[in-house]
DNA sequence: CGACGGATTGAAGCACCTCAACGGGAGTGG
DNA sequence: CCACTCCCGTTGAGGTGCTTCAATCCGTCG
């Protein structure tokens, strides 16, 4: 959900983020290599097994991080256990997007992940040292609001039909162009989908398959499919 | 749901902020006398009626807002005519936060309003010039992010008696303190209400009906309603 | 092989929606 | 001042889309 960043100079062999697949796309994209390297001093690698916990919601946030690999999801919990999840994190996204004391969303490792691992404060001061990261950052921000607002859509008023169609044309979006029977692989479960899309378990799985008898997808996987007839998929999710 | 900003030196009396009641408020709020006075020169008040539309979804994003006084909605409509509302500006609020080319939502006046209007790209460079303010625009994008993203679990998975509730809540949330028993006055209908809740418009009234009858709020007008018990209405809120 | 967790499928229930009637305040005109 | 209308909100009764509960399937792993 990372918006494109401009090219940057080659880097050293020898520099820390050389063989970063996601530098790029990543908030570091718009640094400067010296800049950049110095940048990375700081920000040690952290891995997470799938399941795993990198922020819990009301921790305090010390640590901001980039996503060069794998997948997260930001959830909330209400009292009872019922779950919400309001977005995922591919390699390139950026956690941390908040001037608060605290986390606001737990944020889990749904995939094995990789993150560089920034402390908030030095962060922050590489922020104020680096307009260009400002700018970075606030589209970021910008970004993922709009993405938050286009969800609100869909939560409110979208039927489980076009919720699920909807889910499948997001999924097919981080593939450009979008084209008919290219295998898409989606790493989070049915209940990861259910909660994100704020449907039960039950009933994505039946809309799933009513997508697959109406030939519109392929399921090539459990976690993987092709978009059969994009136009009527595109249909399907705008009521 | 703007944040609070740090005072500002005095402006003289012929300052064109002068008498704005919402300057330390808004994003203007962290310029300097002299700046804002520059700034203001680039942007004339514009007043709209209750209901008029001040930008469309997918209209070119020509101009950035800051409101100063009234209320909007940001809503998007789905082609068979289902409309969500995204959420509520309040004076104080900005709009424009986007780098894209055009609007997602559209903003509409929910009572008579009057807005601070900047071209965008003079905006920009404003931005660019002023350090200050790129900051308290990213965190104004970070503030919405997390309230978006609240919203999303209200509508995700919250209760027709736990969205109105909470819908309650951030009423009297933006009253500092909370306190019971204290008149809190809303311009927007049930149909936006309804349509920022995922709900309908009898589902709204029911369950306003139902914590009216719980004696939980005190309806004191068709748009104003008293807290009564406060720790009620947070529980109910929560599930 | 048997056990386990995730996914699918089926049948019944319920929360919210739909449709419909009614109520009440604001504005208008006699 | 009242009669009328209009719009918005409220209330009631019945319908439905998703949930709930439950059984089965299937791939994985010991």
């Amino acid at each position: 959900m990372a918006t494109r960043a401009a090219p940057v100079p080659e880097l050293e062999r020898d520099h820390p983020c050389f063989d970063c697949a996601v530098r790029e796309l990543a908030v570091c994209g718009v640094l400067e290599p010296a800049v950049l390297r110095d940048f990375k001093k700081s920000g040690p690698i952290a891995h997470y097994a799938a399941g795993e916990t990198v922020v819990f919601e009301a921790d305090a946030a010390a640590n901001v991080y980039s996503l060069t690999g794998g997948l997260l999801r930001l959830s909330k919990l209400l009292p009872d256990g019922r779950r919400q999840i309001a977005g995922f994190l591919f390699p390139g996204d950026f956690l941390g997007i908040t001037l608060e004391e605290e986390h606001a969303f737990t944020a889990e490792a749904v995939a094995p992940s990789t993150l560089c691992r920034f402390p908030r404060r030095q962060f922050d001061a590489f922020v104020a040292a680096n307009p260009a990261l400002e700018r970075r950052l606030y589209a970021v921000a910008a970004h993922e609001l709009a993405a938050a607002r286009q969800q609100l859509v869909l939560l409110g008023r979208k039927t489980a039909t076009e919720r699920v169609a909807s889910f499948m044309l997001i999924l097919a979006g981080r593939c450009h162009p979008i084209v008919e029977d290219q295998d898409i692989s989606f790493p989070m479960s049915r209940a990861d989908i259910a909660d994100y899309l704020g449907l039960r378990i039950e009933t994505v799985s039946r809309e799933i398959s009513a997508l697959k008898a109406a030939r519109v997808i392929q399921l090539t996987g459990r976690q993987s499919f092709r978009v059969a007839d994009l136009g009527r998929l595109e249909q399907l999710a705008e009521g």
